[in-house]
DNA sequence: AGTGGTTCAGTGGCCTAGCCAATAGGTCAA
DNA sequence: TTGACCTATTGGCTAGGCCACTGAACCACT
């Protein structure tokens, strides 16, 4: 039985999405600066012809994240977020910025190793054991330890205890998952990768923050190789 | 003349912030876990009390938020962000948080530092140098050069050339800016700290990824000290 | 002048009612 | 077993309307 893991759910789009993105690009094409009012949701949704209900829905997605402050009886305010793009979506965008998915992954996951070699516990270091010994029987099995890979991970981020890094690397973990996925593809690949989260593994059970940093390094760019390839292809 | 500074504006409770958070009570409150099925939006209007509508501005803000994905025709699902409250908040609401902003920061800078010094062009070198001179010029007239330190890193950042990277400055800048205010208030503080930053700019200039990193690094270190004891207090 | 009421037009908040479109799940024939 | 079809359920969106709030203009009073 083939996997079709790669297929993804067709694009939904919502109308109030793209309201918001209009909105968003007049503010940005108009030059319209922090302070400023919007037009009356009655107005915007005559000119861009749909009903008033899915401007508010749209104004409320704005203010959710951030672009725009809406008062009762004044109008909707532009704030200074305005014209920053959500994160995912500016990647996603231009779709050919996977170098700057393994900027931030090593970034953020080099730090998360160093932090897990001061801070493991013994819970973590079997937790992150459990991870691996699954890895290799995936490995063993034929499989290419996806799973196990994405648990090792957890575990060490887990170790790290940082709500806030923990967060930025869930933020992109999306991005990252295609990355790894597309490397263990490779034949040869799983062993290998499987040996690098040894030894990462290995300088956390050691408590050397400095080996940890710089075994989650090179196993990240080793990854990166393989994922810009593939990009440039 | 009395300052009133404290006042703030009235609470203006939107509902479908109110309906959200039912919603979001609703779901740790029953146990319900990713991938589980919201009651359809005309239960939830009728046994919240308020309009369909309502309803679909509070499942829009929790879209946005990503605690659920709204599927047509089927329902909304809840995904396994939906305990997680926001990043920001969930740190200021512990408040005792400051050594994971440092963290973060250290991982994030590093690495921009890092980049920095491999991408950076003569326009970048200038900018950096600017902020520098802003810097020294506001330290000898008796200022923290705070200016001049965001011009600093904002300049760095810059010529990492990463938006992501970029955009998580961005997210966490609100709480860096907090620590880096206070370590610049303690007297003998700004002119050392104007030193550290000659040490990362001269690194960027040679071209050495690696000293920038370090010396990013021992800075992002310095100011926790302070901050730290601070918090401490 | 300055202060405080009043009014009024503009604006967002929310609702009701309804049709359309997508989904899941069943039935039935090939 | 498969594929086509139907149907109930559910979200997407619209239309139209009432109410509450805001800000500015105006006025009366001090």
């Amino acid at each position: 039985m083939a996997r079709l893991e790669s297929l993804r759910p067709v694009q939904r789009p919502r109308l109030y999405e793209q309201v918001a993105g209009q909105i968003t690009e007049w503010i940005t094409a108009n030059g319209v600066r922090s302070g400023d009012r919007l037009p009356p949701e009655r107005e915007l949704a005559t000119q861009l012809g749909v009903s008033r209900a899915t401007i508010s829905q749209a104004l409320v997605a704005l203010e959710v994240v951030g672009a725009v402050v809406v008062r009762h009886g004044d109008g909707a305010i532009v704030t200074d977020l305005a014209g920053t793009p959500r994160i995912v979506d500016a990647i996603r965008a231009h779709a050919k910025r996977l170098p700057e998915i393994i900027d931030a992954r090593d970034a953020l996951e080099s730090k998360i190793a160093a932090l897990a070699a001061e801070r493991r516990t013994e819970a973590h270091l079997a937790e992150i054991d459990a991870a691996l010994d699954a890895m290799e029987a995936d490995i063993d099995a034929g499989g290419r330890g996806v799973e196990g890979d994405e648990l090792f991970h957890a575990a060490v981020t887990a170790a790290a205890a940082s709500e806030l890094l923990s967060k930025m690397m869930r933020e992109i973990g999306e991005l990252v998952l295609e990355t790894r996925i597309e490397s263990l593809g490779q034949p040869g690949r799983p062993r290998e990768s499987l040996a690098a989260h040894r030894r990462i593994a290995d300088a956390i059970r050691a408590a050397d923050p400095a080996a940890a940093a710089a075994a989650m390094h090179a196993h990240v760019m080793r990854v990166s190789d393989v994922a810009i390839l593939h990009d440039g292809a």
